[in-house]
DNA sequence: GACAGCGACTAGCACGTGCTAGTTCCATCA
DNA sequence: TGATGGAACTAGCACGTGCTAGTCGCTGTC
C-alpha cells in the first residue's frame, strides 16, 4: 500500500480512505488512486486489515462438500452476507477433517460468528469455546447455547401424505433411512398425518451408514427389492429425500413397475435431479435460499446484539406437485421374477 | 496471546515458540501453555500471523458448489495440502459469485497458490495480475502462464469405445452434450477410437446451458427420446459423464427399452450414482484423490521454485465395467408408443 | 485583516504475531 | 575458581492496515 502511495504520490492513509470508500478525498485522488490498484495489481492484506479493524465482518461457514444439499446452501449464503456487509470464510468438515478442526480455522480467522451446516455432533462444546454466535443450520434442535434454523421437515412430510390421501391412497408406505439425521422429526410427521387423515400406516426401515456417499440412494434401491418381494405392491410410497426416492423409483421401474400406474412415489428436497424429466418427482421443496438467508440473518443478529438468546427459527416447506404421484388404481395382479417385465397394459 | 503468558506467568514470546512447535522451551512449559491456551479457548491469530510469517502457507482453492464433480476434489485438497504442510482457504464461484470475486479474496489473504477447478473462463488475466503460481484442475490447455491437471478424458472415451467393441458392438451412439467444457476433448477420443476401430460412428448433439444445475440430466434424458424416436435402437450408447448417462439409461427403461439386453449404456466419472445398484453404470473413473493431490503438487512445486514453467499434468483413468454394459444381441422388432412396454423376455 | 469553517490530506499509534538478538541461569570442566 | 556452553527464557522490532487527531490551504464573513 505505500508502494501504491509513492506511485501516486500521495500518502498511504490516502490510499486507505480511498480502498475503503472513506469520505474525505478528491474525487480526482479516487480515481488515481483506483487507477494505480488496478494496474500494480494490489488488494489489501485481508490479515493486517483484521488485525487491525474494531470488529471483524466475516461469517465463518462449515459445511460438508459430500452432502449434495449443502453446497446449495453455501451459495445461497454469498448473497445474504453481502447483503448485510459480511463477507463469508468458507471451511469444509470432510472424512479427513473433523467440525472441530473446521471450527477452529475459522475462530483463527476471528470470524464474527460461525454457521454450521448439517452438522451430526453436538455444537454445545463448540458454541461455548468460541465466543462468537454459532448457527446451526439443518436439524438441531433448540437450545440455549447457539441458534437452530431449519425447515420443517415433519409438516412438509404432512403435506406430502395429505397429498396422495387427497388422491384416494388409503395407505402410504414410509421409507426411513434410520441414520439419516433428519429422518426422526420428518418419520413423526409422517406418522401424525397418517393417524391424522385414518390411513394405513406402513414403516420400511432401512439401517446404513450415514457417511457412505451413496446410502441414501442404496437405501432406495434396498427399500425397492423389499417392496417387490411382498405379494402385493403399495400403492403409496415417501422417502424422506430424493435420491432415496429417485433409487426406489428406478429400481421399481427396473422390475416393471409403472410409476404412477402402479403406485406413487414422493421424495422431499426438491433436488435438482427430482426435477428432471426422467424422473419429475412429487416432492417437498425446502429452499436452499431460504435456509441460507435465515442462517445469515440469525448470525447478524446476534452478532449485533450479543445478549439478545439464542432462538430456533423454522421455515415453511412448499409441496411439489409432478407425475410420479397420481390417484390410485385397483390392484392387478402381478409376476415378481427378478429380471422380468410386466406386460404392456395397452 | 499476552493474556495467556500473563495467565501462565512467562512471556509472550515463550507461548508463541510452544504454540508453533519451535525449540527453546521446556517440555513442562509446554504442558502448561497448552493447557492455559486449552482452558482459555485460545486459537491464534491467523491475520497477525500470516503478517508477520515471511512466505504463506496458505493454498487458495477456488470451486463451485454446484458443480458435483467438484466438491470431491475439495476434499482430496485438504490432507494432500496437510501432508506438505499448507493449509486450504477456499472460496466459492457462484451464480452470484464471479470467479474474479473469488481469486481476489484469495489474493487479498495472501495465498502462496491458486487453485482453480472447473473454471470456464480464461485464467491467462488471472495467473497475471496474481503473481503467485495458478493452477487450472480440470479441463484447461497446456499454457505457458498456468499449471494444467486433468485426467485423460480422451483415452477415457477410448477405453470405453475399446471395451464396446470388444463384446461384439459394430456401432456406438455418442451423446454430445456440446455446452459440457470438457466435452471436445472427449469427443475426439469417441472419434479416434471409432475410427481405429472400424466401428460406425453416431454423433448425437445435446445442446444446452452448462449454467443450469440439470444440464447434464436433462441432456439424457433429451438424447433419450431422440433414439427412442428412431425406427431402431443403437445396441450402445456412450455419454461423457455419468448424469447424461442416468438419466439416458432410466428415460430408456421407463419407455420399455431393456439395459443391457436391448442396448448398453455407459458413463463417464464413476460418480457415486453410478455405483448405486439401481444403476450400476459402466463408466470411467478418474480418481478426484489424484486430481487434488496432483493440483496440490503442481502448485507446491512452483511456490518452491517460482522460476520453473507452468506444464501440463494428465492422469490416467480406469475403466469400471458394471451391469450395464454387455454383448449385443440380434435387433428386435419393438413397440414405440410412449408409456407402452416391452413384453417379457421369458 | 483576523478568524472561523471546511475540504483535502498527513502523522503516528495500535492491532497480534514471528523472528533476531539478546540475557540469565546453571551445570560442566580445566 | 573462573571460564565455557547450552538450555530456557525475554526484549524489541517489524509486518500492513484502520483510526484518531491532527495540519494545511482556501473561502467567506464581519
Amino acid at each position: 500500500m505505500a508502494d501504491l502511495a509513492a506511485h501516486v504520490g500521495v500518502s498511504r492513509q490516502l490510499v486507505s480512505l480511498v480502498l475503503r470508500d472513506a469520505p474525505g478525498a478528491s474525487a480526482e485522488t479516487r480515481r488515481r488512486v483506483r487507477a494505480a490498484a488496478k494496474e500494480l495489481g494490489f488488494s489489501p492484506h485481508v490479515g493486517a486489515r483484521s488485525l487491525r479493524r474494531a470488529r471483524s465482518k466475516d461469517l465463518g461457514v462449515v459445511f460438508a462438500p459430500a452432502h449434495s444439499t449443502e453446497p446449495e446452501i453455501v451459495e445461497a449464503i454469498y448473497p445474504a452476507a453481502s447483503a448485510l456487509g459480511y463477507d463469508v470464510m468458507l471451511s469444509a468438515q470432510t472424512s479427513t477433517r473433523s467440525t472441530d478442526e473446521a471450527v477452529d480455522e475459522l475462530l483463527g480467522h476471528r470470524c464474527a460468528a460461525l454457521v454450521v451446516i448439517g452438522s451430526t455432533v453436538d455444537l454445545r462444546a463448540i458454541a461455548r469455546r468460541s465466543h462468537v454466535p454459532v448457527v446451526d443450520v439443518g436439524f438441531g434442535r433448540p437450545n440455549r447455547y447457539y441458534d437452530v434454523v431449519r425447515s420443517s421437515g415433519d409438516l412438509g412430510i404432512e403435506q406430502l401424505v395429505d397429498h396422495l390421501a387427497d388422491l384416494g391412497h388409503r395407505g402410504v408406505t414410509y421409507v426411513d433411512p434410520t441414520s439419516m439425521p433428519p429422518g426422526a422429526l420428518r418419520r413423526r410427521g409422517y406418522e401424525r398425518a397418517v393417524d391424522r387423515r385414518g390411513l394405513t400406516g406402513d414403516l420400511l426401515p432401512v439401517p446404513g451408514d450415514y457417511a457412505a456417499a451413496d446410502y441414501f440412494s442404496e437405501a432406495g434401491a434396498t427399500a425397492a427389492r423389499s417392496l417387490l418381494d411382498r405379494p402385493e405392491l403399495p400403492t403409496a410410497v415417501i422417502a424422506p429425500n430424493d435420491d432415496t426416492a429417485v433409487a426406489l423409483l428406478h429400481t421399481l421401474i427396473r422390475h416393471g413397475a409403472r410409476v404412477p400406474e402402479d403406485l406413487s412415489v414422493a421424495g422431499f428436497d426438491d433436488a435438482p435431479i427430482a426435477r428432471t424429466s426422467s424422473v419429475d418427482l412429487t416432492t417437498v421443496r425446502q429452499d436452499p435460499a431460504h435456509l441460507g438467508a435465515a442462517a445469515v440473518r440469525a448470525a447478524v443478529r446476534r452478532v449485533q446484539n450479543p445478549d439478545l438468546h439464542p432462538r430456533e427459527t423454522v421455515l415453511d416447506t412448499s409441496l411439489v406437485v409432478r407425475t410420479s404421484t397420481a390417484a390410485p388404481r385397483r390392484p392387478r395382479p402381478r409376476s415378481r421374477t427378478a429380471g422380468q417385465h410386466v406386460e404392456s397394459a395397452g
